[in-house]
This record gives C-alpha cells, sequence and structure tokens, in this order.
DNA sequence: TTGAATTAGTTGCATAACTAACTATATGTC
DNA sequence: GACATATAGTTAGTTATGCAACTAATTCAA
C-alpha cells in the first residue's frame, strides 16, 4: 500500500468531525456553566423550533440531518423536560405538530447568546470568505453523498 | 433577538458535523457491503495503530481525538473481534499498549482502498486548493477551542 | 371499495459519546 | 520511607446514533 492513501487518510481527522465535535464540546460546556441542562443535540431541535414552532417530526428530521428514531427520541427527551409537546394533527393523524412551551421561549435568547459567543471563539482569525468557502465545500461533499 | 443570531447559526449545520456525519455513513456502509463487521470508529483506532503499532492507550486518546473511556471501549470491543490485544508495559505497568493481531492485517490494505474511495465520491468537484483551506480553517478552529 | 403501496412515527438492539467517580501504579517531596 | 500528587486505565449512568422491524394512518389503483 502507498503511502499516499495514508496521506488522504489523514484528512478524515478534519473533514470527519474533530472540529466540530469541538465546538459540540465547548457549548455543551457553556451550557452546563450557565445551568442550562439540556444537551446540544436537544439545543438543534428547539433552535428549529424557535424559527418555526408546530414542525413536524419528519420536518425536523430534514432540517437537523437526523433520523426518525433521533427525532423520535429527541422529542420524547424534550416532552419529559416540558420543553415541547405533541399534538396530533387534525388533517393527518399520522403526523405530530411540536410546539415549544413556555419554559422554551425563555431559553432562546440565553441559549442563542452562548451559541453566538461559542461561534466567534471558534471562528477567531477566520474570514468572512473562508467561512464561506468552507460551508461551500462541505456542502458539496454532503450533496455528493446524499 | 436578531435575525443575525440565526443567520449565524446555521453554520452549526455544516460546520457541525452534517459533512462528516455523512462521510461516516457512506463508509460504514461500504464496508458493511464488502462484509467488513467493524464500525467506523474501530477503524480509526486500527488506522493509527497501522500507521504505527503498539500505542498506549493515551496515544490512541491522542490521536484520535477521543476520550479515555472511548478508547478503553474501543478496545474492548476490537480484542473481543480478535483484532487486537492488549499487553501491560514493563516498563510501567499502568500503560497498556496496544497491538495489531495477523487479522488486522488483512484488513488493512481493503479498507484503506475503501475509505479513498468513500473520500474521492465525497470530494468529487472539490479541488485541492480548497481542501487545503478547509483543512486549515478547521485546524483554526479547532485550535481556537482546544 | 377493497387491497397494495406509501408515509409518519415508534421500538429494540448494538455501538459510541460525555461526565464523574473509581482503582492501581508511579513520582516527587519532606 | 511515607504521604501527597499525578497519571493510565476502568466502570457506571445518561444521552445519542444507526439499522431493521414494526404499527397506524393515508393514498392510490384495479
Amino acid at each position: 500500500m502507498s503511502d499516499n492513501q495514508f496521506k488522504r487518510g489523514e484528512l478524515y481527522s478534519f473533514i470527519t468531525g474533530v472540529a466540530s465535535t469541538a465546538i459540540a464540546r465547548r457549548l455543551q460546556k457553556n451550557f452546563k456553566q450557565h445551568g442550562i441542562d439540556i444537551t446540544i443535540e436537544q439545543w438543534s431541535v428547539l433552535y428549529h423550533l424557535w424559527k418555526q414552532d408546530g414542525l413536524s417530526q419528519q420536518e425536523l428530521c430534514n432540517a437537523t440531518f437526523k433520523d426518525k428514531p433521533s427525532i423520535t427520541r429527541l422529542v420524547d427527551n424534550l416532552e419529559k423536560l416540558k420543553l415541547v409537546k405533541r399534538v396530533a394533527s387534525v388533517e393527518d393523524r399520522r403526523i405530530n405538530m411540536i410546539y415549544l412551551s413556555g419554559a422554551a421561549a425563555t431559553l432562546r435568547d440565553q441559549t442563542m447568546e452562548m451559541a453566538n459567543q461559542t461561534l466567534n471563539e471558534a471562528l477567531g482569525g477566520v474570514s468572512t470568505e473562508e467561512i464561506e468557502m468552507c460551508k461551500s465545500v462541505l456542502q458539496r461533499v454532503y450533496d455528493n453523498l446524499k
């Protein structure tokens, strides 16, 4: 086997999640330090509901790029925390519409602020053009494998 | 809260693991289709042992960016699969040196080939300069949070 | 209008992650 | 030499992921 294969392999370390894991860990830590007891995965669901309340679980799957069982269980846990509520759709009873609770509303500004701070820390020394280019590359990678 | 906060938030979807998850899933699928029953996490440990056999668990933590409990269990599972063996160090008995088995050696070329193919699919339409730039950005992000 | 196919969501099982608390060995200092 | 500290690794509990098999509701077509 050629050494070239190993050089290519190094890419995995960076394209495959090292930076993203670091961001997630930092944000999770910030939440905890401020006494906010939700996981970043739960937060990512809330994030999309803050943009638009009353999404179906399937719509949450699409928005978060997670699969159906993952959303089922995240919604389970968010319901236990009384942050969201499942409401069966009237038109199509297969569908659960997910609605935010009042408690979730109060989390919004506080956690958004932390998320922005974390992103600012993460992106220190990275220009807007670099960010855009990175996004474009990662989008192409995602599309290539979709 | 400003809309700007939500715009920044969009970055999470891409910097936070969507592309890397897609690559991991694809590689895992390729393994499975070729009857190779290891997970990509297990593979990532083997990958570093192929580069240098006989690393300690702590060295594997550093190489893979995983924490100690994660490596403990990955090595547990790799040992069950008879792909590696723990050997207590003679000089410092706290340390486990991890050695590849013969079975692991035969996996090397086959899985490396699949990893390269997967990367090629993932990186279709992405230039070498873009890859380098992306790596540099993700490295900076990682260093910012370290 | 009945029966097949599709869609939305759930459940079970295995693997993996993070945190915190733990054991065992080694080191360093008084 | 003995005790404090640091280091390597393990264990336990909770959360999350992927996959496959499942239920229930809806749609489509003969």
